[in-house]
DNA sequence: AACTCGGGGGA
DNA sequence: TCCCCAGAGTT
């Protein structure tokens, strides 16, 4: 890992941001695509949310991205380009939460705050046979606490370090490696065969589908696209038009039909084709979705976006457009 | 406290 | 399918 024995916070807080949920196989190009076209925080901070996010496609959660952008700006605007050095400083930045801000002040300054991610309570879990649920306040409190407890003074980086490599490599989620574990006569867990049943989290809430109707309408080298705006799913991104349904009728062409007719302004529309069902499971919603190919002659809607087809791997699509402009041959990636 | 925010990979 | 991943922000 490039990030590792870093002492750099602005390469630390990079990685940081990009680990978050995220695997370090997965996490790892994009860190390098990351330093190699920001190598400092003032270039990130000049750079435009739309370049940031297209640099971030495919990495979800992209939250993470524009606050990305946003604190590289902050910190440039009003820290004087430095970043703050110590734990409760660093937590006001944006995106900075109580696991990233230990990271990078127990790895670049060196202070005792413990670094509580996914792996360390998983560890502390099971060690210490911890019942409490996680993911509540009081739970995760004790969890807190607990890492804090046994934290070193002197080395609190190489200890964070050392406890989320442990957990990433032997006291992994399934199939744990016991049999090596040095821990294994500490482990309260082990002794009473409660590993497979630790950590403990609530139940999570269950997911809903969504289905929508994405119209393909294209002219003269061109593409109808849009930026997605308010609070739902993939703020910034850019989509095809399209429109949300309760669902899929047993007569496709004719909800088609009606769907589009509301969409657009246009009397006449010409439907070339529709595409199967396009699906992606997302942490708390199952997309659906229907491409749909519409003559673009006929449509006046003088609201549409048009951008050049050459031009369109130059914008952040979710994934799910990806698979369909990649079927289209219109991106290659 | 509960909800929301992506996408990948392993079982 | 379900689960988890070097979590954080909003409501």
């Amino acid at each position: 890992m490039p990030w590792k024995g870093e002492k750099d916070p602005y390469r630390i807080w990079l990685s940081e941001i990009i680990l978050q949920q995220t695997r370090v196989q997965q996490g790892l190009g994009y860190y390098e695509r990351f330093i190699s076209a920001y190598p400092s925080v003032h270039d990130l901070a000049q750079a435009s949310e739309d370049e940031v996010l297209k640099l971030w496609q495919g990495l979800g959660y992209y939250s993470r991205a524009r606050n990305l952008h946003f604190t590289a700006k902050d910190i440039v605007q009003n820290y004087e380009g430095k970043f703050p050095q110590s734990y409760a400083k660093l937590l006001k930045l944006k995106g900075v939460g109580k696991y990233t801000a230990a990271a990078i002040a127990s790895f670049a300054f060196d202070e005792a705050v413990a670094a509580v991610d996914g792996n360390v309570i998983r560890v502390l879990s099971r060690i210490y046979q911890i019942q409490e649920p996680f993911d509540t306040a009081d739970g995760r409190k004790q969890f807190d606490v607990l890492a804090n407890e046994l934290t070193p003074k002197n080395w609190p980086g190489i200890f964070n370090q050392a406890m989320m490599d442990f957990g990433a490599t032997v006291c992994t989620p399934k199939k744990p490696l016991c049999e090596l574990c040095p821990f294994q006569k500490d482990c309260e867990a082990f002794k009473n065969n409660a590993t497979n049943d630790l950590p403990v989290r609530k139940n999570r809430v269950q997911s809903k589908s969504r289905f929508f109707f994405a119209f393909h309408i294209e002219k003269n080298g061109s593409i109808a696209i849009e930026q997605r705006k308010g609070k739902d799913i993939w703020q910034g991104l850019y989509q095809l038009p399209w429109q949300e349904v309760k669902g899929f009728d047993g007569n496709m062409e004719k909800q088609i039909d009606e769907v589009a007719h509301g969409y657009f302004q246009s009397e006449d529309l010409n439907f070339y084709s529709f595409t199967e069902v396009f699906k992606q499971q997302l942490s708390h919603q199952k997309i659906h979705v229907v491409f749909v190919e519409i003559d673009a002659k006929n449509i006046t809607d003088t609201q549409l976006n048009f951008i050049a087809t050459r031009n369109l791997s130059t914008f952040a699509f979710p994934k799910i457009f990806i698979l369909y402009l990649q079927g289209k041959k219109l991106i290659l990636e």
